[in-house]
DNA sequence: GCCGTTTTCGGCCCGACTGTTTTCAGTCG
């Protein structure tokens, strides 16, 4: 079995943390980030790419990268990573990591104290010999101190889910604006503007006519905890969750400079300053300068920023340097709006907390069209299993319901296990019953790559599952996708016709961006799905389209933008 | 390390902040 994408960006990462320690020059060091972000984005076997010589092609590889890649895949591991293991171990790299330290301080302390791990950096900060080194004092030594008392060296800073950041990043900015007074505006940058799947830290961008009294006030809001600086250009803080906020006040000349330089991301920009520079003009977030002309112009406006460097506007989930900065065309991307209908959804029929009407009249409120109700199926578990005769009566209330409602059209659906060997857990003939039918993977995640891919491809090819739940089974920050060869379940679906679904919890969002991209790329229909459990989180639609604008989907790629009488015509129900 | 409207070498975004310095290196986003 290959190895996998995420075992090569791992290895790619590490690699680069080893050079840099090692003291290669940035832009080396930099292009291993980048190709490990490449790989892990990468929907297909990297590692087969580079057996077929193939993996050159993915940018950001060369031939030495794919020649390591292909080192990692034959013999599990990369020789020149071996070798500058045995000189940094990999306490160097957990120094490395703390704030405040990088790869020239951490050498230094090496070469200077034989310090190469954060216990001996301890016993070196208490013991005050850091400051005896040329180039480090006692605030470094004091900061290195509580930057171990924090554990940054033993964990990495904690993902915040996206909801969550909006919801703090809004109540701070309503918050802000009051305290800023009537001349003041505050809105989100950052990747919770880009509608990133978590956040690490909340970008603010204000205008205000009273710029260090607003930095000021943000230490008055109670969501924050400490404020480390604050000035008439912003200030710094940290919540009392621990995440880290940065304040931005903008001249409102200069607004549009501001919230594009920090709403990123920073690939996005790199790439697009290096564009701007081959015409000549750079990019700052303080303005554009024209090597020409020796002037810099500045920009209320966002719109202006790409308008002067000759391009589209670009919508924020798009900056991510996946190519929408050569695109000859950038797509009208899918809104909420589009949306028409909800084709997953759960009621007390197995682990939802609401009624079938209840649901229904709230997805009504929603200005929907149709919902399916699709419970669990008869092995679940979990005491939420629904039994085949369980299951004919609810096609019954669901028919019922349907009759007594005007305005919405209930569908009688069913969210149904796939079973390890690719069988479903109801018989067909009660399948057939049915108006819709999504099939999920909810069990036996551990199977293997190929299994899994067989097991998916078997759901895909059943005449009656019309799309795919939450086709790999991530949850974010907590577990990985289970192994399976999106390629091969992507040519599949594709040729079924069967749906792939984003699953719009904000917990899943699954499909991912790059693969609902890929997804759509090989000709499969998507569906954006709230999975909604009550009422109140079949508002998580919106967090699907997230996921879809970053994937690049318009309203034409995803079949529930339109009406039910021409959805079934693409489903399998309408073929039996 | 990669890459090509500067094509096989010589570039590779831009600025702020901090702490340690006497003019700047290192880190960060």
């Amino acid at each position: 079995m290959d190895v996998s994408n995420a075992a090569i960006a791992a290895a790619l990462e590490e690699l680069g943390d080893l050079y840099e320690l090692d003291g290669a020059i940035v832009h080396r060091v930099l292009a291993y980030r980048v190709a490990a972000r490449t790989v892990r984005e990468t929907p297909t076997s990297v590692a087969q790419l580079a057996r077929e010589g193939r993996a050159t092609d993915l940018p950001g590889i060369g031939a030495t990268l794919q020649e390591k890649i292909l080192a990692l895949s034959e013999t599990g591991t990369i020789p020149a990573t071996e070798k500058l293991r045995a000189k940094f171990p990999p306490g160097m790299i957990a120094i490395m990591r703390l704030p405040g330290i990088g790869p020239k301080r951490a050498r230094l302390m090496q070469k200077e104290l034989g310090i190469d791990s954060p216990e001996k950096l301890r016993e070196a900060a208490v013991h005050q010999r850091l400051r005896t080194v040329r180039g480090l004092g006692p605030k470094f030594e004091a900061g290195a101190l509580e930057a171990l008392d924090s554990g940054a060296a033993e964990r990495p800073a904690p993902r915040v889910l996206l909801p969550k950041a909006i919801a703090i990043g809004e109540a701070l900015a309503l918050a802000l604006s009051e305290l800023g007074g009537g001349e003041t505006h505050v809105q989100i940058a950052g990747s919770a503007r880009r509608q990133a799947d978590t956040v690490k830290d909340l970008d603010l961008i204000a205008t205000t006519n009273r710029p260090t009294a607003l930095a000021k006030s943000l230490a008055r809001i109670e969501e924050i905890e400490s404020v480390s600086s604050a000035s008439r250009s912003g200030a710094r803080g940290r919540t009392h969750t621990g995440m880290a906020v940065d304040l931005r006040i903008a001249k409102p000349s200069q607004l549009g400079n501001l919230l594009q330089h920090f709403t990123g991301s920073g690939p996005h920009n790199a790439a697009l300053r290096e564009g701007a520079v081959r015409r000549g003009l750079h990019v700052s977030e303080h303005g554009v300068l024209d090597d020409a002309s020796g002037s810099t112009r500045t920009c209320t406006r966002e719109e202006e920023v790409y308008e002067l460097l000759g391009l589209p506007y670009i919508e924020p989930e798009l900056r991510e340097n996946r190519g929408e900065l050569q695109a000859e065309h950038l797509p009208e991307l899918i809104g909420l709006q589009d949306i028409r209908g909800d084709l997953h959804s759960h009621t007390i029929a197995s682990d939802g907390h609401n009624t079938i009407v209840e649901m229904a009249l709230a997805a009504r409120e929603r200005g929907y069209s149709y919902l399916a109700i699709t419970d669990h199926s008869a092995s679940h578990g979990f005491g939420d299993d629904v039994s085949p005769s369980q299951l004919a009566h609810q096609i019954e209330l669901v028919r019922e319901a349907d009759a007594g409602l005007e305005g919405i059209q209930l569908l009688a659906g069913s969210e149904v296990n796939i079973l390890p060997d690719g069988s479903l857990d109801y018989e067909d003939e009660l399948l057939g019953e049915l108006d819709w039918v999504i099939a999920s993977v909810h069990t036996a995640f551990g199977i293997g790559e190929q299994a899994m891919t067989e097991r998916m491809i078997a759901a895909i090819e059943h005449p009656l599952v019309d799309a795919i739940g939450h086709p790999t089974g991530r949850l974010l920050e907590r577990r990985e996708p289970y192994p399976i060869d999106l390629e091969a379940v992507f040519a599949a679906a594709a040729k079924a016709g069967t749906m792939l679904e984003i699953n719009a919890n904000p917990d899943r969002r699954d499909l991912s961006d790059v693969h609902a991209r890929a997804a759509a790329a090989a000709g499969v229909t998507i569906v954006i799905n709230s999975d909604a459990h009550r009422i109140d989180t079949l508002q998580n639609m919106r967090w699907g389209i997230a996921t879809a604008r970053r994937a690049w989907l318009r309203a034409g790629d995803v079949a529930n933008t339109r009406p039910w009488s021409e959805l079934r015509t693409l489903g399998k129900q309408a073929r039996k």
